[in-house]
DNA sequence: TCAATGACTGAAA
DNA sequence: ATTTCAGCCATTG
């Protein structure tokens, strides 16, 4: 793979990238700020491919504010470790007062 | 090339 | 209320 898929991962990445320590955001928040909502999914395997990028993929989460892609970290519970190492509180893969710390791009960046 | 899958989400039944 | 369906689109078989 050469050109990867560029533009909406390009992105995710970006947007990863920007999110502040302590805080956490959704996959669909991502989406929807790339302009595409409906592709949460894409965001999601883009993710996939973050562990060689910088991208903070722990700071992401499904909209519930549960930690389901902490299979794909090496460890168990090596995302809910790095969380809570940031002031996210997380018990049993879900964060704790989730729309606190929830970072919206659209919301908080943007307009 | 076609078919299946996936770190999601929202709407419909 | 819970369960099912459809869409997103890149990656993999």
């Amino acid at each position: 793979m050469k050109r990867e898929t560029l533009n909406f991962f390009d992105k995710v990445y970006e947007v990863a990238k920007l999110i502040p320590q302590g805080r956490v955001t959704s996959y669909g928040a991502i989406a929807n700020y790339l302009g595409a909502k409906k592709s949460a999914r894409m965001v999601g395997y883009a993710m996939n491919g973050s562990h060689n990028k910088d991208v903070p993929a722990h700071r992401v989460v499904n909209r519930k504010g549960l930690l389901t892609g902490k299979h794909h970290f090496d460890g168990t519970n090596l995302m809910q470790q790095l969380l809570e190492n940031e002031g996210v509180k997380v018990v049993d893969n879900q964060i704790q007062d989730f729309q606190l710390v929830f970072w919206d791009p659209s919301q908080e960046l943007n307009k």
